[in-house]
Formats: C-alpha cells, structure tokens, sequence
DNA sequence: GTTCCTGCAAAAGCTTTGCAGAAGA
DNA sequence: TCTTCTGCAAAGCTTTTGCAGGAAC
C-alpha cells in the first residue's frame, strides 16, 4: 500500500483508523463524490480499481467512517442508505423526478419551540421532497 | 362488515378508499396510536382481533393510506419505514437510548435561505436524534 | 507476532410481486 | 356482476453474520 493521497491518509490516521487500500479508496470515493452515494453505488465506483473488493467491505468502513463520525447517514429514501462526507450542516432536497439530490444550507437553530430545551442532541436531519428547477423547466 | 366507528369511516369514503375491516381496523388503530408504528408493530397489534390478517395487507393498506394522503412515513430508522397519521407540521426526535419517538412543533417557513425558491417542495421531514429527558435523568 | 481487516458464502429482515379466491360496491 | 382487496407463497433487495486467510502495525 503505497503512493496515495496523503490528505486521505491523514484524515484516518487523525481518527485512529487503520489504513487499509480499500479504505483509502472508498474515501477517495467520498471526497470525488459529494453526491451522496448509496453502498452499491460505491461498491460499483471501485470495483474496477479495486477488482477484489467486496460489498462487505464498504459496509464494515462505512460504519468505521460513521463511528469516527467522519460522514452521515442520509435517510431520504425508503428503502436503501446513502452516504454524506461530514461538512457543514445542510439540508437535503431530493428531486422525485430525476432522483437528483441537492444539498441547501439552514438555520437550525431558531428551529425548535423549546419542547426539546431538556434533550441532548445528537444528529439533526433535514430531508424535502418535491420537484427541482431543472425537472419544472423541461416539463413547462 | 357492520357497526364500526363512523368517523373512520367516513375519513375512508371522503378519499375514496373501498371500506373493507382490515383497513378499518389499520386506521382505527393508527387513530388510537400516535407512536409511528412500523407495519410489524401495526400487523401485530392487529392479528389478535383479525386473526386472518397478513402483512401484505398491512403493505397494501399503507400504500393506500399514502397515496390518500393520510399517513406520512417516517424514515428515521435505518433499517425500516415507520407511519404517522397525518396532523400538523411537526418534527421528530428518537431517542436513541430508550427507542422512543418524540413529536415537536417546529417552524419551517424561516429555515431555508432562498436556495430552493424555484424548487416545488411536496414534503418536508425534520428527524432529530439524541437522548431524551427521562433518559438523561435516569443516567445521573 | 498480534491485532484487525477483507471478502466469500450464507442468512436475516423488510418489502414487493403473482395469483386465486373472497369481499365490497 | 364487476371491480377491487385479501392473504398465501415465493422472490427481491439491502444489510448482517461467521469465519478463514491475509494485511497492517
């Protein structure tokens, strides 16, 4: 395992993680790819890089990225898991006619009425639905 | 079919929704529990009245119920899709130390910073997670 | 040398599909 | 009567588990 992204190496290093090839890999993947990819996906970005690598193994470092709290889950669909790489906090607008994912920003914090004053916080997820720009524009 | 509550009834007819028991006996007891069940707990909570009852009714009655615009899924959960008759805007906190889900007012109409204003948005879902107040009580 | 990771195969769990019989309108 | 719903069985998909060999440290 040699010659690669040195930024990427860091980042696990910094989170005590062991750098494996396919770790690498699969956040290299994440960093190229801010399009909130599903495991699959992922699995199907790398398999002709990495022709070994097993779906398994995108499950066991998503949940290694997600324990170190390197990126989040994104629940917007019914029936399968996407992947977010931690930045900034961000609501997520899916298209229902393209499928496109968009990210926009937010103001949680004037939010809540106080119902929740004596709860601790730990994620905070914002998911809309509807119909994006492009799709109104190609249908008028 | 006879002698069932007319309310429940009638919120079937105005959508147009053939009446039949099971989905009668679906909607009395989403109507009776506001504690976004899974179609598990809903099946369930169900088969000791209706012992005839299958899952794929449940299925078939929540696609209904969807469609209608009576219910509205709540994907706070990894794994499955949980239901929620269809009040007020309100978002949702899961406790993640004692499992239960928490409804709270929010007001959305300040959130967002104008970049979705040429955006159609059908739907918006607010899901908090953390420790709720009897959790951290309990713990100290 | 130890510890932890990878990837195969199999299993698990939720949800969907196909279809014959039953019930609603 | 005609349409639609129910429920069984089977299949489909994503995700998890067990484990032997291999890579990281």
């Amino acid at each position: 395992m040699l010659a690669e992204d040195n930024s990427i190496q860091d980042m696990l290093r910094e989170k005590n993680i062991r750098l494996s090839h396919q770790r690498l890999m699969v956040l290299e993947y994440m960093s190229a790819n801010h399009n909130h990819p599903t495991a699959d996906q992922i699995f199907n970005g790398l398999k002709g890089t990495v022709p070994s690598l097993s779906k398994t193994t995108i499950y066991n470092t998503m949940d290694a990225f997600l324990e170190a709290g390197m990126i989040r889950p994104v629940n917007i669909e019914d029936n399968e898991v996407r992947y977010d790489i931690v930045t900034g906090e961000h609501g997520h607008f899916k298209c229902d006619s393209c499928g496109r994912i968009y990210d926009f920003d937010l103001d949680l914090d004037h939010l809540t009425s106080g119902q929740l004053a004596a709860f601790k916080i730990d994620s905070r997820d914002v998911y809309f639905r509807g119909t994006c720009k492009e799709c109104l524009k190609s249908k008028s």
